[in-house]
RNA sequence: GCCGGAGUGGCUCAGUGGUAGAGCAGUACUUUCGUAAAGUACGGGUCGUGGGUUCGAUUCCCACCUCCGGCUCCA
């Protein structure tokens, strides 16, 4: 796909020609349309309330309340007539007219729509001017960013979906009618654009993981509640145990604790407040209340408090491949990227608050690292969040105004001096602390986050930590909490979709499937099928009475990195003949000679 | 949780107010094959669950469950 490699000149502005660059384009090319839209939907049925209307990544939106309008629901059956309706007024919008009109004209033109009118209030006490734009015969409150001249630049448009969404994203505002839709300049790049959705469709790890037979939902153990067949587990296995082992290298101490706990740790810990509406409700049993622990933190710190610690032990890295539970709200759970249950590579660091920079260094590398051996690609599939609190949401955060700014300072110097790309998000912070977080592209370029780093200067004050220092006096650590590949669960979604299922080979479930040509070469396969197993490589053999064409087809479409193919000639020379999934056919080899090329691979986890 | 859409054999999907069909997968037999689908036959579904309307419901109505697209939230 190709958008356009210049956008075109500006001729109205008197201000000479200026170039935007293609985004800056694409956005005011989309921002038109969706005023093109509001203007056929209130055309359409008159009391529509149009609300606001902005341009997104790969198109637009607008949210539109029908309450007054339309006796029964907007459906995706009504989309291609709004589009008719959009394609009917567009001749008429050669330009847009801006004028600025006093609060009250505002006011006035606007009484039938609280919505514009609480905009406008808005804009009055920012003490803004308030400008309208009017194509056709539609204007509407806005601050500007629209096309020259939408008739000849709106080449192809299309509206994609309808969805329900909160006035002004909060939940406890009434939920207005979304729709959405998209806009290019031509034909050609809207085909383009609608092609690559449907190949992203098909990568999508939900499709994968029933595909290859990874993992499965059952509606009767719950939603969010993956069940991992002997093939999804064995990934799951392969990751987890490539985290563990990092760490262990790297000085961590993997510990096991309970994924219980009682109700009070929480409340000393300080979550409860914080969690309780995503913690699993406690369970009464004898005089004591359990939950399902919802994170580690607390468990590891009763870990750290076990023993008196010195400052000689510290920096003092604490890890777990940590079973947490939380009840997500159900609209919210999808795939194996957002459950119930999932197994978080965590860890806590009690480290000397002078220490925190280099242990956060250290993190980082450890993450970068390990994305590279996943395979993720710094600024491509992923980069950094700097998530800072917001001194003035007094309830979400811990209050330590002095705390915080220190704390953010840190974090951002340890970012620059990575040289580690990073955007900082305002009011996304734990509410123990500020937090880098690593933000991972899903394959439809929606991204999550997938690890991250937190720095804590309030939980060890609450659990009384302590270390003796060199003066023999009590202090406190602080904590940096971080995940090195995240939850178990949503990695490997991010990963299936990375690789669309054909995992490199160390973490592929099968990586060897044998195909014996003819039943009476399967003695041989099963003894090649042993000889591969006992070198620890997972292997299978394919005995069915198929056609040898039709167990390649099979072990295609499974993506399992080698074939085996046995028939008379590699029985009689003791040999076999190895295929990729790539289709390519590496001839025949030695038991030997392949062990070496396999083991290498997966040593290196190419 | 909220708004909208959907749920038919293991999978992909067709279909109807008169108790269901295809392809793939499975099983059996035939075939024994040289790098992406051999042939024949057979078995398999209380049409998501529970109510209601009806002489009769998979089809219409209601509730619930689950999934999908969003919103909110988040590892």
């Amino acid at each position: 796909m190709e958008p356009p490699t210049l956008a075109p000149k500006s001729s109205k502005t008197g201000g000479g020609a200026f170039f935007m660059d293609k985004q800056q384009y694409l956005n005011n090319l989309r921002h038109s349309c969706a005023h093109l839209l509001a203007a056929a939907v209130t055309e359409l049925w008159p009391d529509t309330k149009p609300t606001i209307g902005p341009a997104i990544e790969n198109g637009f939106y607008y949210d539109f309340d029908f309450s007054q309008s339309l006796k029964r629901a907007l459906s995706e059956e009504d989309l291609p007539i709004i589009e008719e309706k959009m394609r009917q007024l567009l001749p008429s919008w050669d330009h847009f007219e801006k004028r600025e009109v006093s609060p009250e004209e505002a006011k006035e033109i606007f009484k039938d729509n609280p919505y514009k009118l609480e905009l406008i209030d808005e804009i009055v006490a920012k003490n803004e001017p308030i400008t309208l734009y009017k194509a056709g015969n539609f204007e509407d409150l806005c601050r500007g960013g629209h096309a020259e001249s939408p008739v000849t630049e709106i080449g192809a448009l299309k509206l994609l979906s309808i969805a329900g969404a909160y006035w002004r994203g909060s939940e406890k505002n009434k939920m207005l009618t979304r729709i959405y839709g998209t806009c290019f300049p031509t034909q050609q790049e809207l085909d383009n654009y609608l092609n690559q959705l449907e190949e992203a469709k098909k990568k999508d790890h939900r499709k994968i993981g029933q595909d290859l037979g990874l993992f499965v939902f059952s509606d009767l153990v719950g939603k969010g509640l993956p069940l991992f067949t002997a093939k999804g587990a064995t990934v799951r296995r392969e990751l987890e145990r490539f985290a563990v082992d990092e760490e262990i290298k790297r000085g961590y101490q993997h510990v096991i604790t309970p994924p219980l706990a009682k109700v009070d740790l929480y409340k000393v810990s300080g979550h409860y407040p914080y969690y309780k509406g995503t913690m699993y409700p406690p369970m009464k049993i004898d005089e004591e209340e359990l939950i399902l622990r919802p994170m580690t933190c607390p468990h590891h710190f009763m870990l750290y408090k076990s023993q008196m610690r010195s400052y000689k032990d510290l920096p003092l890295k604490i890890a777990e491949v940590a079973q947490q539970f939380r009840y997500e709200k159900s609209g919210e759970l999808s795939g194996l990227t957002r459950v119930r249950v999932f197994a978080l590579t965590d860890s806590h660091i009690f480290c000397i608050p002078n220490q925190a920079k280099q242990v956060i260094l250290e993190v980082l590398d450890l993450i970068d690292f390990a994305n590279s051996k996943l395979g993720f690609v710094k600024g491509q599939d992923y980069r950094y969040r700097l998530s800072l609190g917001d001194r003035k949401e007094e309830k979400k955060y811990y209050k330590d105004d002095a705390a915080w700014d220190k704390a953010e300072n840190i974090l951002r110097e340890v970012l620059t001096e990575a040289k580690a790309p990073f955007y900082e998000a305002p009011n996304e912070a734990a509410f123990y602390g500020p937090k880098i977080d690593v933000q991972i592209k899903n394959v439809s370029g929606k991204e999550e986050t997938a690890f991250t780093v937190q720095y804590d200067f309030v939980l060890p004050q609450r659990f009384h930590l302590k270390y003796i220092d060199e003066d023999g006096k009590e202090k406190q650590p602080i904590v940096i909490h971080r995940s090195s590949i995240g939850a178990i669960e949503r990695t490997m979604a991010f990963l299936i979709e990375k690789y669309g299922g054909a995992f490199p080979v160390w973490l592929s479930p099968v990586q060897v499937q044998i195909i014996p040509i003819a039943d009476r070469h399967q003695d041989y396969g099963q003894k090649v099928l042993e000889q591969l197993k006992s070198a620890n490589i997972k292997a299978e053999i394919d005995k069915r009475q198929e056609s040898m064409q039709a167990k390649i087809r099979d072990a295609q479409n499974q993506k399992i990195p080698y074939m085996i193919i046995v028939g008379d000639r590699e029985q009689n020379e003791n040999k076999i003949a190895v295929r990729t999934r790539a289709g390519q056919d590496l001839g025949v080899s030695s038991i030997e000679d392949f062990l070496t090329r396999i083991n290498s691979e997966i040593e290196s986890k190419a």
